[in-house]
DNA sequence: GTCTATATCGGGATAGAC
DNA sequence: GTCTATCCCGATATAGAC
């Protein structure tokens, strides 16, 4: 195995430098020159650029998710929509806080449009907020937090409002996200029922 | 001026290669193989590559817009609510029918992570959205469709589930759309407010 | 594990003829 | 307005020494 320290910091500038600028306009020897080491040291580490970005992505896949933000443990029928506001809002802070984070995952969302290799894991990304939030709000009907309605597109509803407020904010649009986010919770919570047409 | 029926078919063909492949991946070579003329048959139209993308996304640009889709003269106090529903799927699917459409789209906005040109351009089509959806539920309001509310708030969700129902359709992923859209107009209609925090 | 030096290729862009 | 031929540069990747 090499080295790991050397193989984090390669992952950590990569991560920078490709929100940054982009994979393609981002080369191996601006990464390189960037760590102070040579364009051969990186091949070392990576066979090729390709299995850079991928293993990057593999790292970032691994660090977010449904759960870190969202503990089901951590709900009561009493607290219940207020945990869920809450919690929805520090996931949104957080991600704004890491600048490098929507601009990135924009990169591979160009390059899942290309190679489904990438577009699965993004799918199981989104799919996996999904099913936490159906999880979760079927939970919370169980407890009494709230009457029973639609859990599934309720789900589907606030995993596309906490995905867009991210998109959004990388534009640098000043929206009022508490609100919105408030407000689709209070929706789910006194589970208001759209019309079929 | 140059030969307007080249000119146009640059463009169309360029739109189409970028969205499949990306800018980057889609060289000045390949567009001329595909029209069957020479590199500087390009390069005469476009002094650049850059130009060429400019271009493009002036003619994007001028193509969509809120009121493509909503006008607000087929709306009355009787078919309000109706009228906002279809009006909105209407769009969702004609964008669906463009399947390069979401994709230079999402290329754009790399472009605009780097380039405030481009942000800039982006930010005015997601403005233009939701000062469209002010003005036409103000008139709403007018015409006494529905009570009251924070009319500003409202626009600005109904803008960011439009814009997310097209990226998540992108990604294949079949969820409720209709039944999330009649929801967050059924939402505004009621003039449900969110509390504040 | 990391270096210097280099091979190889493809892309943007242009010169100059027609 | 379009062509053939070419320039030039930067990018990925590797050879081979230490």
């Amino acid at each position: 195995m090499s080295n790991p320290s050397t193989y984090e910091v390669i992952l950590d500038t990569s991560y920078r430098l490709f929100a940054e600028q982009g994979f393609e306009k981002t080369s191996m020897a601006m990464i390189a020159k960037e760590l102070d080491v040579s364009k051969p040291a990186l091949y070392y580490h990576f066979s090729s650029k390709e299995a850079l970005i991928d293993k990057l992505f593999e790292e970032i896949c691994r660090s977010i998710g449904f759960h870190v933000y969202f503990q089901l443990e951590n709900y009561t029928a009493k607290n219940f929509g207020a945990r869920l506001t809450s919690d929805g809002l520090n996931m949104i802070h957080t991600q704004r806080e890491d600048e490098h984070y929507t601009r990135i995952m924009n990169q591979y969302q160009a390059l899942g449009y290309r190679d489904p290799k990438y577009a699965r894991q993004l799918v199981g990304i989104l799919e996996g907020f999904t099913s936490g939030f159906t999880e979760l709000l079927n939970y919370g009907v169980s407890i009494g937090a709230f009457p029973e309605g639609n859990l599934g597109v309720q789900a589907q509803m606030l995993t596309m409002i906490i995905d867009s407020m991210d998109n959004f904010m990388s534009y640098g649009l000043e929206y009022d996200y508490e609100v919105i986010w408030t407000q689709a919770v209070n929706q789910v919570m006194t589970g208001a029922e759209g019309n079929e047409l």
